[in-house]
DNA sequence: CAATAACCGAGACGGTACGTCGAGTCTTATA
DNA sequence: TATAAGACTCGACGTACCGTCTCGGTTATTG
C-alpha cells in the first residue's frame, strides 16, 4: 500500500481515468509551443539576468509570445518560475547499497547538484521573496518537493539500523540546510568536495547500534 | 597675520588628529533624525510587507522623508536594507565554558535567534536576489559578517582539543546552513529546540582526542 | 474559396482605396476619450496656470489619465501643446472684396483674434522657449501655419494691383510681427482698434499703380 | 531722526552722491566676484543651452558659486536673466539727421541688432513665459525699456513734421513688433536688409505735410 | 457544415516605482 | 552678523513593468 500514495499522486496528473484537469474541451486548444517557449525563455533569463530582471514582459518578448498568453497559463511570475525550475517529481533518493558513508555521499552530491543548477540557484531567493507575500505558494512547494524527500531519508536512516544523535527530521534539516546554502551561495564550484564533507558529518551523527 | 588665516583654513581639513571621517565639515549637516526614521521605516516595512513591497518610495512615505534624502545616503535599496538589518558587528561568538555540547547549544541558539528576527528573515531572500545583479555587495556582507564568525568558530574548535570528522570550514558551513535555512523558513518557532539538535550533530562531529 | 479568405485578409490592409493612416489595426484601440480629455486639460491649464506650470503630470491629473497614456500619444510637452493650440488648418485668409483698407482690417482682426486666444497667448512663449532645444519643431509649425498664410497674403497683394514699398514677404513679416507682439503682450484688449491701425500702415505701404 | 530713514530710502535710488544702495554696512561684505561670475555664466548658458536649461543650479555650477548666493542677490531666475540681458539704459534712439528714410533705417538696424544678440534672443521667450506667472515683472521691464523708447520715437516723428497715417503709438508698436519677431525667429541673419524694409514701411506711413 | 468558444498576438489601459534633477528654504561653520 | 556651502522638502521628469482589457482574427470541437 505504500506505493498506492505515489500512484495517487501520479494519477492526479496523468493517471488513467483522469477526466478533467480543468482544461476546457471546447474552443481552440492551447498551442503547446507557447508553453515550452515560455519555459525555455524563463530558464534562460533566470540564468542570464537573475530573478528580478526576469519580468513577465521580458519572458514574453524573448519567447515571442504575448503577455496575456502567459497570464492565461500561470497566475504569477512565482508560479511560472517554480514550474519551470522544479518541473515535477525530480526526486533525489538515498539508496542503501552497502557503505553508509559512500551512500550518503552519493545522496548529498545528487542534492547539491540539483540545487546548484544555475536556474535553480537564481530562482530560489526570488521565490523565497515572493513567499513573503503569498505563504501558500511556499507550502505547496514544500509539500511537493521536500516532504517526499524527508520521508525517503527517514526510511534510509531506519534501514541503516543506526541510532541518530538527533531526531531524524532535524538531521535531515541539517543536511538539506547545509547543502542548500552552499549551493545558493557558491554554486557548483567544489560542490562535490563539500557534499562529501557533509556526508561525513551526517555519518558521524549516526551511531552504530550497540552490540549487546 | 594674513598667512595665519590661510593656515587655519588648511588645518581645518588635514591637521594632525583630524578625524576626517569623509563627512564634509561645511554646509548644512545631515539631519540624524532622517537616518533613524528611514532605518525604522525600513525595518517596519520589511516585517509588515516583505522585501518586494518595501520600495524606496514607500519607505520615504512612511518615514516622512523625501526620496532624494534617502538616495543621498544609500545608493540602493539593497544597501539600505543591509545596513538596517545588519547594523554592525553584531557578532555571535562561541565561548568555551565547560561542556562542549552546552556551549555549542548556546552558540547555535544565539545564531538562530538573530537570523529568525522578522526583519532579518524578510530581508535575506531579497538581498540574495539583489546579489545576482551586484555580486560585490554580497562579498562585502560576507566579509563583514561571516568571515569573523568563521574565524571565531575555528578558534573555538581548536580550543576544544577535539578532532572534527570534517574540515572545520565545512563544519561551520553545515552548522550555519542548517540554522540559516531553519530561521528563514520556519522563523523563531521551535528554534531553540532545533538549535540544540544542531548542536548535537556538530558535537558528534567532534571526536574526543585519542588517549594514547 | 479557402484562398479567398486569405485574399480578403490581405485586401483589408493594402487594397485600393485603403486609407492607411499609419494607425495600427491590431491591438486594443486607443480610447479617444483619453485624447480629448488630455487636450482639454492642456488648454485649461495653459490658460489658468501658464505654460511652465502645465506639466505633463498636472495634465494627467486633471484629465484623469495616467502619464504614460500621454507619453504614448505625444513625445513631449511641446508637441502636445502645439497640437492642442494649433489643431490644424486654422487658416486666416485675406479676401479682396472691394476696399483694400477694410479688407486688410478684417484680415488683421482675424489674425489678432486667433493669436489673442488665451491658450494661444499662453502657449507661444513656452513653445518658442522649447524651440531653442528642438529647432525642428519650430520649422514644422512654421511650415504648417505660416507658409500658407504667407502665400495667401502675397496673392492678395498681387490681386490688388498695388505696388508695395517693400517686398511682399517683408511686408507680411511687418504685419504679422506687429499683430503677434500685440496679441502676446496685451491680449484681446483693444485688439480691434490696433488691428485697424496696422491695416492703415500696411495700406499706406501699398501705393496705387501709376496711371501711365 | 524720524525723517532720516525715509531720506535714506530715497537717496538709495536718486540722491546725489548716494553711497550705499540698501546693502547693509555690517557683517561680511558680498564678494563682487560672485556677481560678475554669475552674470557671465548666465549669459553663456543662455546662448549655449537656451533658457530652459539655464537653471539656477547650472548657473551656480558654472560660476563656481552656491545656489543660495544667487538667491541672495536675485529673487528669481527671471530677475537674474533680465538683469544680465538688459543691463540698464541701453537705449537705442532715433536721430533726425536729414533724410527721414535713412534715419529710420539706422534706427531699425540699431534695434534689431540689439534684439538679435544671442543672449537676448534666448532670454526673451523664457522671460515672456515667466511673465505669465508674475505679470508685474513684465510691466517693470516695459517701464524700464520700452517707455523711454516710445517717447523718443514720438518725439522723432513730431520733429519730422510728417503726418502719420496711424497714431504714433501704434506705428511704434508696428515697427517694434516687426523687428522683435524677426530678431527672435531668424536672428541676425539678413537682419540689416529686413531693417531697411521695415524702415520703408514706416516711412510710407509718414505722409509729407501738405504745402498749403 | 455552421455555430460556438477558447485561443492567439498586439497593444492600450490605470497604477506605481524607478532614480535624477531643479526649485527654493534652512542650518551650520566661516570670515 | 552676513556669507558660502550643502542638506533639506517638494514635485516633475520620462521609462519600465504590473496585470487587465479590448481588439481582429484563428482553430478546434460541437449541434
Amino acid at each position: 500500500m505504500p506505493g498506492a500514495l505515489a500512484d495517487d499522486g501520479a494519477s492526479a496528473y496523468d493517471g488513467i481515468g483522469a477526466i478533467d484537469d480543468e482544461t476546457p474541451r471546447v474552443g481552440r486548444p492551447r498551442d503547446p509551443r507557447v508553453d515550452s517557449a515560455v519555459r525555455e525563455a524563463t530558464l534562460r533569463l533566470l540564468v542570464e539576468d537573475g530573478y528580478q530582471a526576469t519580468s513577465i514582459q521580458a519572458i514574453a518578448r524573448l519567447a515571442g509570445v504575448s503577455a496575456p498568453s502567459i497570464y492565461r497559463r500561470w497566475s504569477s511570475k512565482a508560479e511560472l518560475v517554480e514550474e519551470a525550475v522544479f518541473p515535477t517529481g525530480q526526486l533525489v533518493e538515498p539508496s542503501l547499497t552497502g557503505d553508509i558513508g559512500s551512500d550518503l555521499e552519493t545522496y548529498c552530491r545528487g542534492i547539491v547538484e540539483h540545487l546548484a543548477d544555475p536556474a535553480v540557484r537564481a530562482a530560489i531567493p526570488g521565490l523565497l521573496t515572493e513567499y513573503q507575500t503569498d505563504p501558500e505558494l511556499f507550502q505547496r512547494l514544500v509539500q511537493r518537493s521536500l516532504t517526499p524527500m524527508r520521508a525517503a531519508f527517514a526510511d534510509f536512516v531506519a534501514r541503516t539500523g543506526r541510532q541518530p544523535v538527533a531526531d531524524v527530521q532535524s538531521l535531515f534539516d541539517v543536511m538539506i540546510g547545509a547543502l542548500f546554502v552552499r549551493a545558493i551561495s557558491t554554486g557548483a564550484a567544489d560542490a562535490e568536495a563539500f557534499a562529501s564533507q557533509v556526508a561525513r558529518v551526517i555519518s558521524a551523527a549516526l551511531i552504530a547500534e550497540e552490540a549487546s
